[in-house]
DNA sequence: CTTCGATCCTGAAGGC
DNA sequence: TGCCTTCAGGATCGAA
């Protein structure tokens, strides 16, 4: 489900309303998520104060007391507040807190993931130590691009959804971002030039950046904190729009399957 | 080593 | 209405 503008989002939802509070109780109601949740989660945080929300490309970490809380959202995670009581179907987990309300970590799918490390050890665990270049950051550029690129010859579209190269992208950005800088997914990246990678690395900025903008995309479940959906769906140029028309020249998009997604594209503003 | 398909899981949507 | 198939914002594993 959500890609970096989506975790971002929550991020910022989480970072306004959850830093400050004391955790009282945590509720492990469903453990077996991609990986077991550890039993010791809820006692590494309970009397515990939340210090900080972070995000290091899917993942969001959650400072609190000696401990990080490590979370990623799979394809249908959601953090949210239980405002009205009801307790829904797949509320694997719920955060307790000492002015009475619940956060709630949702997730029908399971493919989440809930840990917990040490504090200051997060940066070597498994979870988070392979990871790539953050796109937002100082050291993303066309000359990164290029050099991670260098000896690969897959298409550009998995390249950039390759969260050991780039972290953050997934299917519906890489789609958008590659028919901004007008390169076809399929093309391999041995065969992109300098010119295009500048396209491609200015283009992963500005759609990321527009993306968090607008809080992101629902295409179904995705919902920030407080339960809005992300406006950047209507911004979509060919993500979900096989058949239709382009937006710039009235061309059919295309839509193919690729590594198992699929991926769409404009056969003539695209080369 | 790289690349690619299968796989984990649940639910929504569409065809008949 | 129901039953069946396909597909879904992700990441990992194993085969080739």
């Amino acid at each position: 489900m959500p890609e970096l503008p989506e975790v971002e989002t929550i991020r910022q939802g989480l970072a306004e309303n959850l830093v400050g509070s004391q955790i009282h109780a945590v509720k492990l109601r469903r453990r077996d998520l991609r990986v077991p949740i550890p039993r010791q989660l809820a006692r590494a945080v309970v009397g515990q104060q939340v210090d900080k929300i972070r995000r290091r490309a899917k993942y969001l970490l959650f400072d609190i007391g000696e401990h990080t809380l490590i979370s990623h959202l799979g394809m249908t995670g959601s953090w949210t507040f239980n405002e009205s009581n009801v307790r829904r179907k797949h509320d694997h987990v719920s955060f307790h807190l000492m002015d009475g309300r619940e956060l709630v970590f949702n997730d029908p799918r399971r493919f989440g993931l809930l840990t917990i490390v040490p504090r200051g050890s997060e940066g070597n665990c498994s979870w988070l130590s392979h990871l790539g270049v953050e796109p937002l950051g100082v050291d993303f550029d066309a000359e990164k691009l290029r050099a991670l690129s260098s000896g690969r010859s897959i298409p550009v579209k998995n390249f950039l959804m390759d969260q050991k190269i780039v972290v953050g992208i997934g299917n519906i950005y890489a789609s958008e971002i590659l028919y901004r800088a007008r390169v076809r997914p399929l093309r391999r990246v041995e065969r992109i030039s300098m010119k295009d990678w500048r396209a491609i690395a200015t283009s992963v900025r500005e759609i990321l950046r527009a993306a968090i903008g607008g809080g992101g995309t629902t295409l179904r479940d995705y919902r920030s904190v407080n339960g809005q959906s992300g406006r950047f769906k209507n911004r979509l140029q060919v993500y979900g729009r096989a058949k239709l028309p382009c937006y710039a020249c009235s061309t059919v998009i295309q839509s193919r399957a690729l590594a198992g997604r699929s991926t769409y594209w404009c056969q003539v503003c695209q080369k």
